[in-house]
DNA sequence: AGTCATTTAGTACTTTAGTATGAAGTCCAA
DNA sequence: TTGGACTTCATACTAAAGTACTAAATGACT
């Protein structure tokens, strides 16, 4: 944190320097213009780049969004996406029935029914299709 | 691949319009030279980000390595590795033992030791421990 | 009001998964 | 050469997972 303030600090005076600069050498008529404008243009396309570069990294670490579109695709509704979720975390049929607030009736009955619509025969491979089809992030 | 080079070629014209542009505007007098600056830089900063998100992407979404430190602490075998591989790939007991030429009764203990030593009750949860862990790829 | 998808739940089975235990062969290092 | 880790396999279980129905309640849409 700390080092993004005076990093920035230090951009921000930079380009005024830059400004500054570009200006008095301009009116003193020692560098052209589109000189000083092929350095501005330089500098923030390095600045655009390490800026982006930045905030990907911490972002992009856990970004695998999940492709809505393919789950309508697959015709798996609502709390079968929901089961679906559960299944890859790990949790038994018994668990998810617990944590949703149903019978371990209904998981298994949702189950079976993704594992048609994935085409999976197991649960494992469900989870691993499901991700390849950007249904889970991964 | 035609979307980037159209893309591409828009971004150079467009560049070699704004140069002629300030120059001409500026030799008007209609504008200051702090205006034109300050739109290059604009512009150069977005082209900046934009490159930098389209090579990000590319990148960053396979980088998951395996760390063979953490498969040693664990006490985790090669050939128990290579189980976890094809569990988390979706295979039952009886088609990993098809595909690494050993019974599924050898399958079978390997997932028990793998269990154990995973500290996990079902092998959806090892695929999910094993993958925090970076014992496997995600 | 009636149809359709969704969610819930059950019974009755079959199939995998997983546990516990014992045992034998391989290979490596002390 | 003799432990020790690894791999292999088997038997006999118990426990989950998964299939194949049936069925009822809900809510949205027509």
């Amino acid at each position: 944190m700390k080092k993004t303030v005076f990093a920035f600090s230090g951009i921000i005076l930079a380009l005024l320097a830059l400004f500054q600069l570009s200006k008095y050498s301009y009116a003193s008529g020692d560098v052209s213009i589109e000189i000083i404008i092929a350095i501005v243009a330089l500098v923030f396309l390095g600045i655009g780049i390490y800026l982006n570069k930045k905030s990907l990294h911490k972002a992009t670490s856990s970004i695998t969004e999940i492709n809505l579109k393919k789950v309508e695709e697959l015709g798996i509704s609502k709390r079968e996406h929901e089961v679906l979720i559960e299944i890859s975390k790990g949790l038994s049929n018994k668990e998810i029935g617990d944590k949703l607030f149903v019978s371990e009736s209904t998981i298994k009955t949702h189950v079976s029914n993704l594992l048609v619509k994935l085409d999976a025969k197991r649960r494992t491979q469900a989870i691993q299709k499901a991700k390849e089809l950007q249904v889970l992030s991964s």
